[in-house]
DNA sequence: AATAATTTTTAGATTTACCTAAAAATAAAA
DNA sequence: TTTTATTTTTAGGTAAATCTAAAAATTATT
């Protein structure tokens, strides 16, 4: 049984995985909002335990038994999102710091049955995927936005970027999960994209383009 | 803002206070599964942040602050145990521990929506009373079953032992809230009760029948 | 390849919630 | 009212997760 802090080191080592294949202890620092040498510690521990591989100077990789950890605790936070949205009408904004609370409930009869609760929902409501019970994603087929040319068009089904701000202002765009977008224009000056979603044109920057996932529809 | 651990001892302290006027290290420490050393120096800390009272071998009583924050963690258990009975289909044993982690989850909105989700129960599946948001519990007129007389009835609406073997066995004899029964008989020899339910004759021990709440219906 | 810059680790402290063992206060019994 | 028993507190220590400051290793730059 890991405490509450090992398994938010577990998470964070997953996630930074996902970008770079062995990750740094100053890398896990910021992202934990603690010190270097804190991580350091705690890798030591992890380590020990068999939950990561360590040499010194080298970084981490997560071990089979880690990994799964990890996974296990993005599985409980996204499902929790779920509920926050689907069940208590929080704004995608909204659940975040909640979920991650209660990631770290323990008991796996409640996971079983919050999913079993929410119908088995295969994506949180950012897009992201929620893996199953054995730890296995469903296979997502993604394309970033800004990687569209003019004339394509798909369904946005999810978002890299999880700032509030950045979902607000999505919200306020009108760009929420399960819209359908055609790409109308780029524009020459500064790359941003000019896309049509429900019979309204709007305008977006190539920083707000990259972060926003795309299931292309049709032609594929 | 309270500490996990912190808010375990006032929880405690609450309930231990529902029984005797001003509680005791040892009975603290007893519930805790603690030593009274340890308890003692935790008393000292809740003090010096205003949430109990404390006079050294005098045992403790909580301030209003202290209170407040006791009745908001059981608040938050006791909604937490109505959405894992009424929404995920737990047992009313299977729920103390989950909610004994649940009520700790520190979001003010999580609970209101909650509530509202739940559609503002009075209860919680043992019986007890949820308080409201601002503190302050319906009032209930319970009386033990054991002091009911012969031909007496009414409706199952509590239980006063939340034992998971306790609460299978009334389950297995059919006595759960809701359920109206009628005293039949009191045996001379060993102060069992004999009662009616669902038109099935049971016989419960004294010792059961001290711990059924019931709410009398018609003369009262 | 030597030096500079960065990253990571070590060493030694701190805080929280515990503990044990012993002392002090209170309550109960002779 | 002493003596005994019980309860509570103090004193001193431990483990987990953190910190700062300094040392060591690695990486980048000249």
């Amino acid at each position: 049984m890991q405490s509450y802090t090992e398994e938010n080191y577990l998470k964070t080592i997953y996630h930074l995985a996902e970008k770079t294949t062995n990750v740094q202890t100053n890398a896990i620092a910021e992202q934990m909002q603690t010190k270097p040498a804190s991580v350091t510690d705690m890798i030591k521990k992890l380590a020990d335990k068999g939950l990561i591989d360590y040499i010194k100077y080298q970084g981490v990789t997560l071990t089979e038994k880690g990994k799964n950890t990890a996974i296990d605790i993005v599985r409980k936070h996204r499902l929790w999102e779920v509920f926050l949205v689907d069940k208590l009408n929080f704004k995608w904004d909204e659940v975040h710091d909640v979920a991650e609370e209660l990631e770290h409930i323990k008991s796996i009869e409640l996971i079983e049955r919050l999913d079993e609760f929410l119908g088995f929902p295969k994506a949180d409501p950012h897009g992201d995927p929620i893996p199953d019970k054995n730890g296995r994603f469903a296979k997502t087929q993604f394309i970033k936005l800004i990687e569209l040319k003019v004339g394509d068009s798909g369904t946005i089904t999810g978002v890299s970027q999880h700032s509030s701000a950045f979902l607000k202002h999505l919200e306020k765009l009108g760009l929420t999960l399960g819209k359908q977008i055609q790409v109308s224009d780029v524009t020459d000056f500064d790359g941003s994209v000019e896309i049509q979603v429900s019979d309204k044109q709007v305008n977006i920057s190539r920083e707000v383009a990259k972060h926003i996932l795309i299931s292309s529809n049709g032609k594929n």
